[in-house]
DNA sequence: ACCAGAGCTTAGACTCTGTCTAAGTCAATC
DNA sequence: GATTGACTTAGACAGAGTCTAAGCTCTGGT
């Protein structure tokens, strides 16, 4: 993902202090931050920078298809630099966090003619949920 | 579901005309509603109630494992009354409808013990995502 | 049947995410 | 270096849900 600066340029972007520092911080993190997350990460870089404008910025890359927006629950929604190798999530119930998973088996094979009435289905989220070792023990 | 009110009384519930008019909309509705549609629908029928006693009696219906929860974007959450047949959801990214199916396969068999992390997992949701046949052709 | 009181309901304030707006700023091009 | 349209900003706004404090009512015990 070192050279999203570079695609992003080729698409037409201005090249901004503020964009370059929302993409460093989801570049160095492999984790799946919310917008808000990633604003605190930016202001420490460029103390300056708006949360409306990580907002923008993360839903131009969503746009683009550099980033995944990951919907667990009705909190912040978080977003994925894993973009580029599909995977699918496993959220622990107790702390909320998030790993990436990669289950055997095509979900979207498994959903037969008869079950789609008439849709054109084009994607499939799986979301498997559960507890994490620190939390099973202190449950 | 129709003895979903005396199952709540054998759990200590006390039997109140708000609980019994929420029970009734889920009871007759086979879809999947906001709460504030559950609350439009149950004004009809009693016109006091209050919003919060619509999400606490949904709330507490989801405690007790006889409604479910379906969030499948940003939007409010959605009940699901049809909480004793597993299954899994396909939405329409057009217009928003939600249909209930049934896949073949099971997604926590095909969850390897490589892939759990240590975590417990309990549970999984599969979302399938499209266009329904109207949002196809009108797009 | 009546009472006490725990449990339930209510209106509205509040929180949390996220969106929008209007004014100011700046990167890219000339 | 000037121009200009894209970008950024602060803060107002909105939607969904939670919380609170006060009042009401269901239920069990008498
Ligand atoms: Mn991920
Ligand atoms: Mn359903
Ligand atoms: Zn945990
Ligand atoms: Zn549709």
């Amino acid at each position: 993902m070192s050279d999203l600066l570079e695609r992003l340029r080729g698409r037409g972007w201005r090249m901004t202090a503020q964009r370059r520092v929302v993409a460093e911080v989801l570049d160095g993190e492999h984790v799946h931050l919310t917008a808000d997350e990633v604003h605190m990460r930016a202001v420490v870089k460029l103390p300056e920078i708006s949360r409306a404008t990580v907002y923008n910025t993360l839903g131009e890359l969503v746009t683009l298809g550099e980033v995944l927006e990951v919907t667990t629950d009705r909190r912040a929604k978080r977003y994925d630099p894993n973009a580029h190798r599909p995977h699918h999530h496993l959220v622990c119930a107790g702390c909320g966090q998030i790993r990436d998973v990669h289950p055997s088996g095509d979900p979207l094979a498994d959903l037969p003619d008869s079950e789609r009435f008439g849709f054109k289905v084009s994607d499939v989220e799986v979301t498997y949920r559960g507890l994490c070792p620190t939390c099973a023990t202190t449950a």
